[in-house]
RNA sequence: GGGGAGAUACCAGAGCGGUCAAAUGGGGCAGACUGUAAAUCUGUUGGCUUAGCCUUCGGAGGUUCGAAUCCUUCUCUCCCCA
């Protein structure tokens, strides 16, 4: 199966420039992709274009991740409703560095010819001058040309206007596709279908500047079908580092994902060939209760992403939260297990004191472990029974005393059914 | 420059002298149901020492026994004309 092929199956393509099968078709091709360092992780939102690039390299062409240092620092208005707020160049040295680090779990940095390559278009443009550049990229494209494209008619539109700074970004990324085809015989740029008109410019800067044919790919943008934003759960951005999302908060959120987007997703953001895939949802639809659909995709991401280890755990942790967690089972974990099951949920100390002088529930939970913003909340909740201690429903008058402490010195907490908090009690 | 409309809780938006901590919808949170889902139903959504009290309706003053509501003024937003 060709790379194109395998997209195709896979849901994976938007749109193409005419002749970029051929082009595939005729050996091993140079193709790019850019991500941008306004932070110091990758998101699931990068996840698809990973994905591509991965596929890329797997079906024998040579893939090249960009690092988009300078374009980083001028904003791309794609998907953009207002102007962006700078970065300074320390910062994207740092992010870049950590990107590299992700972009290494996809990619094989050392298989012979077609082993990944890491850019940074900083180092190619920082000693570009001002009037170098207008001479040598502004000079090929016109003004008539770089309105037309959707990111920046929409922001002429939107009255808030558009910067010349972030105007011209186009052209910035369009250089380095040149510059790419010129020092890398890099052919062909992919990315999400936000960045079309971007890198259809580039093809047009490498056909009027070195009259060479280059190609683009977009892949659709990853959707969910209840039309909300694909990429953030209750706490934000999902992002690829763990510091960031816990493994075991990565593995929940694609756990917890509806039957129809776990079926777009496995496609999309895992290698099961279609004929697994197919098997997979036809078992999935026959019991889908299991949500064996669901389990797969957590399980092949959260391995890829973290590891084989990180998922065993989350899974452990899983099963003791939602599953058969008992007042029970909580007191025989042993202290490693406990911390490791509640690493990433938020804690909060309280001395031993405090614990032992009798104070109520609701100062417990307001005032000394600050799990409620109010005491009023706190009560509110408290009536509504959705105040659980050690997976044990609590009401007001529950009375608060050392013999709740799990390994002698924490106290579990929940709000709801999802949301934990380990209160330690030190002494 | 001239004329008009408006600013109310997370958002939208009613209220136009006491019965207003403020209708309704959305969103959020929780409960039931369930598959850790969707849909649905229920409760809740300023704070506190909670049968009560305190602080809120753009800011500052004023009228009144009593103001989100009336008056003055300031700030900001929107619309129309030039």
């Amino acid at each position: 199966m060709t790379f194109i092929e395998e997209l195709r199956w896979r849901g994976m393509i938007h749109d193409m420039t005419p002749g970029t099968e051929e082009l595939l078709a005729k050996g091993m091709t140079v193709g790019y992709i850019g991500v941008d360092p306004t932070s110091d992780s990758l998101h699931i939102g990068n996840l698809a274009t990973l994905m591509m690039l991965l596929h890329f390299q797997r079906a024998g062409h040579k893939p090249i991740g960009l690092v988009g240092g300078s374009t980083g620092m001028i904003g791309d208005p794609s998907g953009k409703s207002d102007e962006r707020v700078l970065l300074d160049e320390n910062i994207l040295r740092h992010n870049q560095g950590c990107i590299r680090k992700q972009l290494e779990k996809f990619l094989d940095f050392d298989c012979g010819e077609n082993s990944a390559v890491m850019v940074n278009n900083y180092d190619w443009t920082k000693d570009f001058s001002f009037l170098q550049f207008l001479r040598e990229v502004g000079k090929h494209i016109t003004v008539n040309y770089m309105m037309t494209k959707d990111s920046v008619r929409k922001r002429m539109e939107s009255g808030s206007g558009i910067s010349f700074t972030e105007f011209s970004y186009q052209l910035l990324q369009g250089y380095d596709f040149c510059w790419l085809y010129e020092h890398m015989n890099c052919r062909l740029q992919m990315g999400g279908s936000d960045q079309w008109g971007n890198i259809v410019t580039g093809t047009e800067l490498i056909r009027r500047k070195l009259g060479g044919e280059a190609y683009a790919l977009t892949c659709p943008l990853i959707t969910k079908s209840d039309g909300s934003k694909f990429g953030k759960s209750e706490g934000g951005n999902v992002w690829l580092d763990p510091a960031k999302t816990s493994p075991y908060k990565f593995y929940q959120f694609w756990l917890n994902t509806s039957d129809e987007d776990a079926a777009n997703y496995i496609k999309k953001f895992t290698l099961f060939t279609r004929e697994e895939v197919e098997s997979l949802i036809a078992k999935h639809q026959e019991a889908p209760h299991l949500r064996l659909l669901q389990k797969e995709l957590a399980k092949d991401i959260t391995i890829r992403i973290h590891s084989e280890a990180e998922y065993k755990a989350a899974v452990e942790a899983s099963e003791i939260l939602f599953g058969k967690g008992t007042t029970e089972t909580l007191h025989h974990l042993s202290e490693d297990t406990l911390l490791s099951v509640f690493e990433g949920v938020p804690q909060s100390e309280i001395s031993s004191d405090v614990l032992s002088s009798g104070m109520t529930v609701t100062d417990f939970l307001s005032d000394k472990t600050h799990i409620f913003p109010s005491k009023s909340e706190a009560r509110r909740m408290l009536k509504e029974g959705g105040v659980l201690i050690n997976k044990q429903k609590i009401t007001e008058d529950f009375p608060l005393n050392e013999s709740l402490l799990l390994n002698g010195k924490y106290i579990l907490v929940q709000k709801g059914k999802k949301n934990y908090f380990l209160v330690k009690v030190i002494q």
